[in-house]
DNA sequence: ACTCGTTACGAGATTCGTAATTATG
DNA sequence: CATAATTACGAATCTCGTAACGAGT
């Protein structure tokens, strides 16, 4: 008998309903269903009376009810106590961001400040070419990524950024002086090629292959990083699309952003290993979700 | 956070070694490394300090141990109450057995009505032909069957009965007259083919296809159930292999039980279904490992 | 150098959800 | 007949063990 089972057993005592109890505790009704029917047998004893109408406690349920409620409150009062104990300790968190993103994202640190005093949050710095890494090796306790985003090992979190995008083209390009860009207009312009750090699905949103029409944009030079990618659209061998973020905070001579008018919004999510799990990262994902995204 | 865990806390906390507690709790030194380090992890907070030569709990660890041991002394004492009246409450188990085993398991079963004054054994008959069917249909809790058993989904619990085998001869059979047999002797008579309703190599550790020596055995007519295996024995059609015990409460008429005097003995033990659990289930098994086996 | 704790990784068990089934008012 | 509980079964997750590694005395 595991605690997930004295849960799913404390709920339907006080539900006494089977699809409410699976609601509330986020599993289908099947599951509770099995909880319960395991507990009986292993106990050999019948905790509630059923039919498909009614579901009531039995005696021996009620007592069993009263002294798993109270063990229950005792661990989640004694773990609240010790995590409570890791919070004043403090943690630092280590947060990747392309580029400047960082500074956008002060209201949000400031607010997991004030939930978490002893808590604190250093920027890493991760490109396109590699989002992932940096989380993988632990280097990065989470990451801020623009979706979507697909692995099997990475939780998304909440969005904490969303904003257009924009097309970064040499300053000698014939768009340049247009001041805006259609997606349309990177058929036939070479975009930089990330390489294969990243998997096609996730760059591709962002630099996509097609137009909207089905013209082919072709993958032009290789960069990695946010500055190789600048030099290259700044000789004119590229242009590029990038994060709205990218043009708030750079001015790279040679290099003109236009706001691409019809792509869709950019979402950015906080991102982390599934298996990770500390009080920093919950506070912060908790953080995020109750502020909701800060729009660029 | 699971209670499997909480016992490990708790062991370490109290043993501060993880070898040994990995020893009291029949698991790996891993797993109780990964487990305190999971728990670690989650909290966000050392519960342990430790080098390679010395375990220490932190005061953080200390409380939590307090609260920990608290609510699992709660949830035990729980469970036990509910279990107990279960246990009052009684309940029947269908106990699977070749022919009059039963009768040589009075010990067993009065020992099991003393433990668990509620209970009952009813005795079900089972055949070599079709050994599981009635285990998996849930028509009986438990089985007794001789060994070797490789089910995955039935766990084989403590041996029962221990006893030598005898080969089922026609009165006619030139063998009769030697009043024993040897598994040579089995060359070139027929034996009862038991069908398809049971694995192979467990068929076979009983009624084998060669003997010692490599001669083959050849499988002659088919039969179900004991008594048209006899009725088969008696007419001559072949001879077959049993244990011990049929002879003993059997007395057809036409044929003879020769001792076999060379075969290796033969160990019956309690079987069930693995994911079948109940009180009734666990005290009988119990209750026939303290016993140990009872000899023919 | 030896003991003891940790990490990496694959196998096996368990949980869990979907969908079909059964039961009840 | 509609609603709610159960059962069957496959997929995904998680636990756990083995083995290699690392740290400390």
């Amino acid at each position: 008998m595991e605690l997930r089972d004295i849960e799913i057993f404390l709920t339907l005592a006080e539900e006494l309903h089977f699809g409410r109890t699976a609601e509330r505790l986020r599993v289908s009704q099947a599951r509770v269903s099995q909880a319960i029917s395991k507990q009986e047998r292993r106990l050999g004893v019948a905790l509630f009376d059923r039919t498909s109408r009614r579901v009531a406690l039995t005696p021996v349920g009620r007592r069993l009810r009263e002294d798993l409620q109270q063990a229950l409150d005792l661990i989640k009062a004694g773990l609240a106590r010790a995590e409570a104990a890791g919070l004043r300790a403090g943690q630092t968190l280590r947060l990747g961001v392309f580029g400047h993103a960082g500074h956008e994202l002060r209201p949000l640190v400031d607010a997991f400040r004030t939930r978490y005093p002893g808590g604190d949050v250093q920027f890493g710095e991760i490109y396109g070419s590699d989002p992932f890494t940096a989380l993988r090796t632990g280097e990065h306790d989470m990451n801020v990524l623009w979706l979507p985003i697909a692995e099997p090992d990475l939780t998304v979190g909440p969005t904490v950024l969303t904003g257009g995008r924009v097309l970064a083209v040499s300053a000698d390009h014939p768009l340049a002086e247009r001041g805006t860009a259609s997606l349309e207009d990177l058929a036939d312009n070479h975009v930089v090629d990330l390489g294969p750090g990243a998997p096609e699905y996730w760059v591709e949103s962002m630099v996509p292959t097609r137009t909207p029409l089905g013209r082919r944009i072709p993958r032009g030079p290789a960069a990695r990083t946010f500055h190789e990618i600048l030099s290259l659209v700044a000789a004119g061998h590229c242009v590029h699309p990038l994060g709205e973020i990218a043009a708030r905070y750079n001015r790279p001579p040679g290099v003109v952003f236009l706001p691409i008018h019809d792509a869709p919004t950019l979402h950015w999510a906080l991102t982390w290993r599934s298996t990770a799990d500390s009080p920093a990262i919950r506070v912060l994902a908790e953080t995020a979700a109750d502020l909701g995204p800060i729009s660029l």
